[in-house]
DNA sequence: TTAGTTGCAAAGGCTTTGCACGCGC
DNA sequence: GCGCGTGCAAAGCCTTTGCAACTAA
């Protein structure tokens, strides 16, 4: 049973077959799928699904806080719904694959080896986020 | 004179003058426009400008590394022309404001009052990028 | 001269939205 | 039954592209 599913349960999400399934595909470690690509495999287990609905799904789980959303580039974001054990992301510039890494120390230095995955590195980025004055 | 319009002329870049007018609105410090604010900005010195040629210019001055590309959430990329001196982003996360900051010591502690611009904290991430195996 | 640049308009990728129908609680 | 969720299709935002006309070097 999806831990995700049961967190929502106990939220007292409305369930739907739909979001069951999201759910479902997106509960794991190391996963960073697209819309398209949880889509694609939500419709392998109910046909009818939509992509609104994915889409939909997708943003009320980000607004809930138990996926992150990840955006690389101009690419199409990515969906992790890995939200309760922090981390950080090592991002494939050319097609946008992403790992979850967990560097000790300083973060600015290079990644141990067996943080890489066989990547080959070229640089760290610190975004800081928050609200500015006159959003706040 | 522009400082980017010179180093691009000594790269031997082909000037035209919505080359130029795009050099211009970008130069300077903490510029973080859009490609629709960099149209906006050139138009006003150059009319008939459009906005393919922004574009164009924008993705051609990212890739000889004399601006940097900046994407936040779903938002439109931003523009820094800041490429030459190492720093890290504050990104508001409710209107995409971007301001540049400079943390000293553990990126990863709270960001001294004076690199807040007023901005009210909530997460510093930290992204890896490279090629992975597939694509390296 | 001539290869590189521009403008236009159209297409393209990703995501959101309006609305009528359907279903969980 | 009520109110939220769904599906469809259309629209929207940002960006790229094809192509004929133009221009810097």
């Amino acid at each position: 049973m999806s831990d995700l599913l049961e967190r929502l349960r106990g939220r007292g999400w409305r369930m739907t077959s739909q979001r069951r399934v999201v759910a479902e595909v997106l509960d794991g470690d190391h996963v960073h799928l697209t819309a398209d690509e949880v889509h694609a495999r939500a419709v392998q287990r109910l046909p009818e699904i939509s992509r609104a609905t994915v889409y939909n799904t997708l943003r009320e789980l980000v607004t809930l806080d138990e996926v992150i959303e990840v955006s690389t580039d101009g690419r199409a974001k990515r969906y992790d719904p890995n939200a309760h054990h922090p981390h950080q992301h090592l991002v494939c510039s050319r097609c946008g694959t992403i790992r979850d890494v967990h560097p000790t120390g300083d973060p600015l230095a290079a990644l141990p080896e067996e943080e890489r995955f066989g990547f080959t590195m070229s640089e760290v980025e610190v975004t800081y986020r928050g609200l500015c004055p006159s959003c706040a």
